[in-house]
DNA sequence: TCATTTGTACCTGTAAGTGTTACAGAAGTG
DNA sequence: CACTTCTGTAACACTTACAGGTACAAATGA
């Protein structure tokens, strides 16, 4: 799979921002910790920013803050802002009309799509980003 | 996402597969229904081959059968054998180490895929190849 | 021997993600 | 106001992966 790691930069740069509610933090400094470049954070910071799970501010002192408290974020609305695709594409082109199982599966995988879908979400939306900083955390004393 | 077809394309072969359990299908026919070429349906036969969920005949009168019965093919396994990647990617560089979020954040994450991946086997297996195969028969009938 | 069919190597085109540079515009400071 | 610091975003190159396609060796049945 040509995969995504989108997900994984914005559940460390949330975490990040997570240690200290209102400050500031610089794209620079952010790019440097996900071991990247500043663009790449700021796109991505842009993404969350349309989800309403960061404010931005530009000029001199500006940076990026979260805009809620970590505990009411979980990391389904995370993966929501990030992921634009699902866990399996259908067929590219679309399959033969005229055969009867060419005709209906794409009807079916569709179906398993959503099926699948809620169950990640299920799964995501257990987990708050306030859980996951106190994992991160922890994990540091080990 | 450069999102991975193979696993509907999977699905949409083995259903065709199911219709008649013993008879010989060739790589041109069922790339016609999928509407995609001979070779890029080898190529994912070799890989349900791989996962002995069909056999292959090279020769005349060759062509690729089920392997078993499709009440005992799920949909976990048809997604395992052609799926090599996870649903979102961890780091694509890693993190910087000097970091205390960037330290551990990786670890956390694969916490994470791991259960994610068990929510999709949870909802795949339920399904068996027989449960696909019905509901697209179902299909072409309304 | 010959026709058929898989398995696979190899090449191409295309799409997406990532890394970079560059620069306009916003915002705080002297 | 001039200057500095940041974000937002456009533009471009690089890499990787998938899909489509050609070609051919090897297997197999007639």
């Amino acid at each position: 799979m040509a995969a995504n790691s989108q997900f994984s930069m914005a559940v460390h740069v949330l975490s990040m921002l997570a240690r200290s509610k209102d400050e500031n933090f610089k794209s620079d400094y952010l790019a440097k910790s996900v071991n990247t470049n500043a663009v790449v954070v700021r796109r991505l910071l842009g993404q969350l920013n349309h989800a309403n799970l960061v404010v931005s501010q530009t000029g001199a002192n500006g940076g990026t803050r979260l805009a809620r408290c970590p505990k009411e974020i979980d990391l389904w609305e995370i993966y929501q802002a990030v992921n634009c695709g699902e866990v399996f594409a259908l067929h590219a082109k679309a399959p033969n009309q005229d055969c009867p199982v060419g005709k209906n599966i794409e009807a079916v995988l569709c179906c398993l799509q959503k099926d699948i879908d809620n169950g990640i979400q299920e799964k995501l939306s257990k987990y708050t980003l306030q859980n996951v900083f106190e994992m991160v955390e922890q994990g540091a004393l080990v």
